[in-house]
DNA sequence: CTAGATGCAAAAGTTTTGCAAAGCC
DNA sequence: GGCTTTGCAAAACTTTTGCATCTAG
């Protein structure tokens, strides 16, 4: 029962160089079982991607663009988007909306643990944690509706973080944390 | 600990006519609160959204506005923008993103029950749900964060209906309350 | 009368698509 | 060489904004 939630106190990416290495053979998996011929620029982007070379954790289309063009600057915005949909198809990525207007995207795979998100509405603060309980919660209520097979789940917490709520001496569990600056909208 | 999910057995808008009284009560408290004025237009889309004037319980700002036009056909896409942001901000709309690609909303109130949602990834059927226990688990979450004061959440099941499964004789919890047509994008 | 509301059209932002040119196999 | 991929620009969408006009209070 010990339900154990945690946010990596490590920064932004965290993925050992192993996982890397595991994801990448999950791609080329996916190249070859899709015929994909092998492009600099693709290439440049799964691996910007996968490596996290943005330092934010839930990259929009533009954040990877900008982080792939600091590479290659002739990579076009369409590139980006049809390697992105190839990376959700591969399941190496995960895309996200948490109401400001962009879509995210977070590398996915099958040795990374799932996790959800907690988000702060006032300053936008994304935080990740780990809850273990839920999977049984979904499977519970699966079981309830008939015959309904659970592949994923999304849960987001909204809410204030201890900065936000006013508190003068309060610790915001990462205080350099902050994803997305002051929205771009 | 009896965690019961359900899934309404009625069909689409389920609310009784006291709710929908109470719903109209917090929007002229609202109004008053802000100074809005009383327009005819602004009414009406109010009037079809509390009181579901569209079969689909998770109205895109299209829908909305296919409705109120049946009734008055001169009503602009800015009004019904205009108006919906009103009333996500009284707290009587709540919208959510399930991937689409279109923002969707549905009426929230205090005295309605918090519901989740579980989604066909094939037939795009949503259906509510509703989880005590995620409440719960919530806070429990919430706590380990530091001060985290969750204000609200969005848990979001994503996976087959039997129908889509490919049971033959599956019972698909709501053969009709098929939501998304097929998608219209 | 006056501040707020509406409708239209234009603008802004995101994602998709058509197509000629370039690249992989 | 043939088929895929790219980059650009245009298109398609959704949402927001500016502004002249209208209207509730």
């Amino acid at each position: 029962m010990a339900t154990h939630a945690t946010t990596s106190p490590k920064h932004a990416e965290v993925r050992t160089a192993e996982q890397v290495t595991e994801l990448k053979h999950q791609w080329i998996e996916y190249q070859r079982r899709n015929a994909l011929k092998t492009t600099a620029q693709r290439e440049l982007i799964v691996d910007v991607f996968l490596n996290g070379g943005t330092s934010d954790s839930h990259v929009s289309i533009d954040d990877l663009l900008a982080s792939v063009r600091r590479r290659n600057p002739k990579v076009g915005y369409a590139t980006v988007y049809r390697t992105v949909k190839h990376l959700l198809d591969a399941g190496l990525a995960a895309s996200r909306q948490f109401g400001d207007g962009q879509t995210r995207y977070e590398v996915a795979g099958s040795e990374l643990r799932h996790h959800d998100h907690l988000i702060c509405q006032k300053c936008r603060l994304i935080l990740e944690f780990e809850e273990p309980e839920i999977e049984r919660l979904q499977d519970s209520v699966a079981s309830r509706l008939g015959g309904f097979k659970v592949m994923q789940h999304k849960l987001e917490l909204y809410g204030l973080c201890p900065k936000e709520q006013g508190v003068v001496g309060g610790s915001c569990p990462s205080e350099d944390l902050r994803q997305v600056e002051s929205g771009r909208r």
